[in-house]
Parts: structure tokens; sequence; C-alpha cells
RNA sequence: GUGGACGUAGCUCAGCUGGUAGAGCCCCGGAUUGUGAUUCCGGCCGUCGCGGGUUCGAGUCCCGUCGUCCACCCCA
């Protein structure tokens, strides 16, 4: 006997029963992108490591010490891809999509970080990705937020508040990075650890530091609204009146700074209560350097993205109940002719209907067997077809769910009424 | 990475102060003829996460380990 192997840790199984839930979130998407004209964008998910230690920043956690980073039998240093951004921005620029000069697209699949597993975050995990090349104004900012904003609605979530913050651009950032290391340093004995070692890598995180000295400390710290620049601050309140305008609430919040060093100017979240400590369901932001910083042209650039799991997470919670896509009709037949006539009775129909949804009766089974899997289905109907049926060229029909009595019909005539009774429940369902 | 809680059948859980495991659901079969979902009867299912220790004896106590979850950290 061997032993079972188990799957690595925070990482899982997405179960048949919990699909439906991601497929729903899955064509929702495709939809609400494809009503706002973004492109679909396939990268890959290994890179090599190099890329996000540029993108992402050598001082972030990600980079430091969450990544899984091997060395291939090729002496090469490769990556799996823990967020989207950088990969889309190095394909952008290797396959000279920029010449065009815009460029809208998303993508969507698994990413990967070596963190502590919890509940809404884990090791291989998924994410809807959105990113902008090539606008500078404020209106694509808007346009990302609301995109975003349609999807939570769609999707039919709830009380997710939207958090709003401007870093400026990349040289009033610096200014403010200079200003804001100049006065940690002065308290540099009497902050946490972590703040230390970031206070000359990325000191802006210290700023939503959770530790109270240092947050003591952080009360006194200028001000990054202050340090905006002229056109920075344009900008946001440009974006603000946008957002008011189409009726989006937000929150303006001074600490919102975000973990990757790429950002600059517009960063946003939308945040939820219900998830715990894992409660940003969706976060982004304006990355104007990173094109640039890739070797690319100098384009500005925009994005966001969603955690799969956590929205998953919150329709459970929610109880939002997903359209589920099991068999419509599911086919009964006993006895050697007629598992034989059901087999090419059921090829004939998904000619007919190719978008029936009909499950054959698989492994035999008596009448009484086959009747529970039908019924275990969730099949609206069943056909039966037994070796009375098959004498007399017909089936029978049975409404598994209505107290229709059965009733028996012309074997060629199934698919006409087919068309008929699902032509019904589709107007009945929506 | 730090601190903490938990880990018993496929699922949800019970098992008192240590005496070699139970329920419900699920699944399978039956209640005369070719009819499910209800009811009744019967049946299957566990190295009590894993490894070590204490003990005459451990699911129950101790240690380690793995995993899940909570907070921190980080972030989607």
């Amino acid at each position: 006997m061997s032993t079972i192997i188990e799957p690595l840790r925070g990482v899982h199984d997405i179960l048949p029963a919990q699909a439906a839930a991601w497929r729903f979130l899955e064509q929702t998407t495709r939809e609400v992108f494809a009503a706002y004209g973004y492109e679909e964008f396939r990268v890959p998910i290994i890179e090599q490591t190099q890329l996000f230690k540029r993108s992402i920043g050598d001082f972030t956690d990600i980079v430091e010490k969450e990544m899984f980073s091997f060395v291939d039998q090729g002496e090469d240093h490769i990556t799996l891809r823990p967020e989207a951004t950088a990969g889309i921005a190095r394909a952008v620029i290797s396959n000279g999509m920029l010449r065009t000069g815009r460029l809208r697209v998303w993508c969507m699949g698994p990413m990967f970080r070596r963190e502590r597993p919890q509940a809404g975050r884990y090791r291989q995990f998924h994410q809807i990705d959105a990113e902008a090349f090539g606008f500078e104004g404020p209106d694509i900012d808007a346009e990302m937020i609301l995109l975003s904003a349609r999807l939570l609605r769609r999707l039919g979530l709830s009380r997710i508040k939207l958090h709003l913050n401007s870093l400026g651009t990349p040289a009033a950032r610096a200014a403010y990075r200079e200003r804001l290391v100049a006065y940690f340093s002065t308290y540099e004995s009497q902050l946490d650890e972590d703040s230390r070692r970031r206070l000359h890598g990325n000191p802006l995180r210290i700023l939503d530091s959770k530790h109270p000295d240092t947050q003591r400390i952080v009360a006194g710290a200028p001000h990054l609204a202050d340090s905006l620049d002229p056109e920075s601050k344009t900008h946001f309140e440009t974006l603000c009146g946008h957002l008011r305008a189409a009726g989006i609430e937000y929150h303006v919040d001074q600490r919102l700074v975000r973990g990757l060093d790429y950002y600059t100017r517009t960063v946003f979240e939308w945040i939820t209560d219900s998830l715990g400590s894992q409660s940003t369901v969706c976060a982004g932001g304006r990355y104007d350097g990173l094109v640039a910083q890739l070797g690319g042209a100098p384009t500005p650039g925009i994005g966001w993205a969603m955690g799969q799991e956590r929205i998953v997470m919150l329709l459970e919670k929610q109880g939002r109940i997903v359209p589920a896509d099991g068999p419509q009709v599911y086919l009964i037949a006993s006895g050697e002719r007629a598992q034989r006539a059901g087999l090419e009775l059921a090829e004939r129909l998904r000619e007919a209907r190719p978008d029936l949804r009909l499950q054959v009766n698989m492994g035999g089974g008596n009448f009484k067997a086959q009747f529970k899997r039908a019924d275990k289905s969730g099949a609206r109907y069943a056909i039966v077809l037994g070796d009375d049926e098959v004498a007399r060229g017909t089936v029978s029909w049975k409404d598994l769910r209505g107290g229709q009595a059965q009733q028996e019909c012309a074997i060629d005539r199934v698919a006409e009424r087919i068309g008929v009774l699902l032509g019904n429940e589709q107007a009945n369902t929506g």
C-alpha cells in the first residue's frame, strides 16, 4: 500500500460543485470586459525572475520572500508569476504592441506567492486583471474603476467600498519619499523592525504599519497630499469628479499607498468587511513609469487585479445563487435494443439542438436505479426508452419536477418536443 | 516569517475526569409487474492527520511534525 499524496500547502482543488460559481464569475467577467472594448490577453505563467525584481521592487515582501523561484536545467532563473501586470507589460513591449499607441486588455489566471495560507490567501490563487497602456488622462482611471464597479455589481455583490488615493508623479513621489525618509530617520530607533527595514527600500509602506509605536510616529509624518504636484492634484480631482458624476461612492484614504513599487498617481482598492483580514477584493492603480523601467518606450499605464477566490467566497457568503449547468434532460434506456436506440437518439438530439444539455444513462441498471440517477442529475425531464417504446417506435416523456403526467411521443418528434418544452423553460427562468 | 485555536467515516459532527469508536447525511440493496424525489427495513464506510512518548491500557495526557483556520505580517 502506498501512501496518499496530499496537495501542496496552500493550493486547492476547485471541485465540480464549486465550479459553477467560478464559471459564473468568469463568464460575467468576459461580458463586462467586452462591454468596454477590452481584449483578452494570455501571457505565460513563468517569466524570468529578473522581470519581477525589476518591476515589483526588490524590497517588497513579494520579491524578498514570497516568490516561487528556481533555476532550471538550462541555468535559467525562472519565477512563477506572483501577479499579472509585470508579465503583461513585458509582453506588450516584447510584441511591439505600443507602436499603435493605445491598448486596453485583460487576462485571468493563476498566480503564485509563497505566503502563509489563510482563508482567502493561498499559494496558488487566481486573479482577473485589467490593464490599459498609452492613456495619460484621468478619464481612463475613471473607466478602470467604473469597469471594476460594474463587474462587482453584475456579480450581485454589495457592501464593498472603494478607497482612493493619489501617489503623485514619479518625481513628486520621489521627492515625498525623500522627505519621508528624512522624517523617519530621526525616529529610526523607535520604529518597529519591519519599518526600519523598509526605511531605505520602500518607506511609503511604513505609513500603513499597524505597530502602535510606529503609528504614533506616522501621525506626525509629512502628508502625501501636501506633496502632490499640481498636475497630479488636478488629475486626481478630475478623476473624483468623473466618479461622482457616474454615481460611484468613494473614500479618499491618505494611508493607501499599495505594496508594489511601480505605482504612481492614482491607487485604489475595493474593500469588504466580510472576509476577515483578507479584505481587499480588487486593487490597482497607475504605473506610468513601469513600461520604461522594463525597457519599453515611456508609456503610461494603469490596471487592477481582482482576487477570484475572494470573489467566490463573497458570492457564497452573500448567498448569490449562480446558474447551474447540469443536464436539462436525462435519457433512461433499459434493454439492449433500447440502449442502442437511446445512444443514437441522443446524438440526433444533440445534432438538432446544440445547446441542449442531455445526459444519457450509462452503466445499465433497472428502471428504478436509472430514475434515481435521473433525479440526482438535476434534469428537468426524463426520456424513457424501454423495450415497449422501441417496439412502438416511441419514447416516454416524464416531467421530473412538475406534476405533469407521463406522456408518450413518436421517437422522431422528440427534438421538436424538446424545442417546445425547453423553450418554455428558458422563458420562465429568463 | 511571528503568536494562537483546531484536526474523529466522502460530508456535518458526538465521544464525560484515559478502558481498544458512534449519529445524521451521502452511497448500495430490498418493500411482487418498467418509474425517481417522500416513508420503512437492511448494508457498506474509519491505520480517530502523521510520528514518537507516558501508561497494564490513549481518539482522550505529553512532545514533535504536517495541514486547516484566526490575528499579525503581506496582499488579490
